[in-house]
DNA sequence: CAATGCGGTGCGGAAAACGCACCGCTCATG
DNA sequence: CATGAGCGGTGCGTTTTCCGCACCGCATTG
């Protein structure tokens, strides 16, 4: 929208941190993008960005333009998307910010689905931990944030929460494999391959072994879930996750994944959120329906 | 501010109904007002207006349109005030819309102790009845509303409610001027001048009657509570107005207003509301903020 | 001490916006 | 039934705004 531009090149010197940078990525010179941020404060009557001698960074009255900035093209976003409901285009975008386990299978199957029925809807899916998923939410760069076990914060507003059980993955001809329900003690007695501290299983984990006598001590930790599941695939040693990360067709073929007992390790909870106050544009909404009518029907609503 | 020239010209002609009337009143020639309507169009893909033979109408897409455009336009005023207010300059403005009784005295008290502290803040105060307040929160014409019982409405957000006893107004010589507290039926032997059926006072007073066997015959009738005042300063009549529309130092004087039994006519409801979800200019916030302590100062608060 | 990267500015040309005159249309009115 | 008033829309010349280029002063850095 030509009448945004200066909200919509705003936004982009805040982001690069530097008039220049931000230029090359709006296709501007700088002295052009220099002079609209110039005719921008002269407008408002105060600075909003404190010059450096590295680049820009906003003051506060940047801080509360750039809120204000970025609330309004998220919105304009959304009208967009209405009207284009209501003439039946069906168009739209989805920003999704969510975890790593979510990438393996639940979301690229759920997308998938919805695209089926409205091709001509656009998704952008980040990866990102608990505080950026947060964070993506507040300046609107996501919709939609998918995460496990977050730390409340008064701007996220629950749409949805699932509970999910911790469960130990191992080859499907791994002994464990026959029990249906493993204690924590069973597995700590095999290689541990654990996910990265930073994950909300690794600390489920951690907490449960904590009460316990017992000792976490990992064979081969990672921060990528791939790489965890390929190898208890290649040797004996077990992994977690949580029972959205595990797509259900290898968990049939290759992989087992049984649940602990929640005596050892209490069920955690997934999040299904968005950023409190804001109204979603169609699509996202239309996606966030089918994504809980999945979570309903698959899992633990709480 | 000019990036918001599009929201601004757009809304005149939404609020004017015809391009060339918008056109004079934002000093622009037709023409040049018609082609920034069509961009606009043009960018969003759809028209937002319905042509007609004698203006323009606002179509589906356009009532859309609107209600972000002046959602921007008043948080932007929003910001500007928030910004002002970080840089102490302590300016602002705020827009009331409010029914009769509250411009006698009460209205203009607390503007006048407001102003004291802030006196760089303007003020407006558009008298409206019930229906057109509640469309002046929503178009954005108006920060506050001050109303007297008004029909529940979702996108009214109630920030205060104050019980508002009916009470008689009359001439300080008046033979009822002496009891402290009056019966319904003792009213009704004298001459009434009562408000306007529109008016809320009226309302109640009607249902009241309405439960016993007397009858409500006045002798006059008027939409100005200035007039209804007078008439009883002239002579022996009775009018009817609720506490805040009796200016105190006036009741002191030369008018007396005694409370009617509760028995008689249940106490009504005086509401300070905004727009639910909307963020208040600062000005507008701390004058609703002064509003209220006056408010639990000298009346019941519920 | 030179090199680099930053924000800021003067200036000429490109692009957008504007005002003017005018068109076609509908509808109230005499 | 004619006619004029009021409406939205358009072509064109002019004015205003915006942009890119070249360049400056400055601080940091290797």
């Amino acid at each position: 929208m030509r009448h945004l531009t200066s909200f919509r090149l705003i936004d982009a010197v805040a982001r690069a941190g530097s008039i220049r940078k931000a230029a090359e990525r709006t296709n501007l010179t700088p002295s052009a993008l220099n002079r609209r941020v110039q005719a921008f404060e002269e407008e408002l009557g105060v600075t909003i960005f404190e010059r450096l001698p590295r680049g820009v960074k906003l003051n506060t009255a940047g801080e509360i333009v750039i809120q204000h900035a970025r609330a309004q093209l998220a919105d304009m976003d959304r009208v967009r998307s209405q009207i284009a409901d209501l003439s039946g285009m069906r168009r739209g975008h989805v920003a999704i910010a969510c975890s790593q386990a979510l990438t393996t299978a639940f979301l690229p199957e759920q997308i998938a689905a919805y695209r089926a029925d409205y091709p001509a809807v656009t998704f952008d899916v980040q990866v990102r931990d608990r505080l950026a998923t947060e964070e993506a939410l507040l300046d609107f760069s996501a919709d939609v944030a998918l995460v496990f076990e977050p730390t409340a914060s008064p701007d996220f507003h629950t749409l949805m929460s699932v509970r999910q059980q911790l469960h130990a993955v191992m080859a499907i001809d791994h002994p464990l494999a026959e029990r249906a329900v493993l204690r924590l003690r069973e597995c700590v007695r095999w290689p541990l391959a654990l996910p990265a501290p930073m994950f909300g299983g690794r600390k489920m984990l951690e907490e449960a072994v904590a009460r316990t006598s017992s000792d976490l001590r990992p064979t081969l930790e990672s921060n990528s879930f791939v790489f965890l599941k390929e190898h208890v695939l290649a040797e004996p040693a077990i992994t977690f996750q949580i029972p959205i990360g595990v797509p259900e067709a290898e968990a049939g073929t290759r992989l087992a994944s049984r649940p602990i007992d929640e005596r050892d390790v209490p069920a955690g909870v997934l999040l299904m959120g968005q950023r409190r106050g804001r109204t979603l544009p169609v699509a996202a909404a239309r996606f966030v329906d089918q994504l809980a009518r999945a979570f309903a029907a698959r899992f633990d609503c709480v």
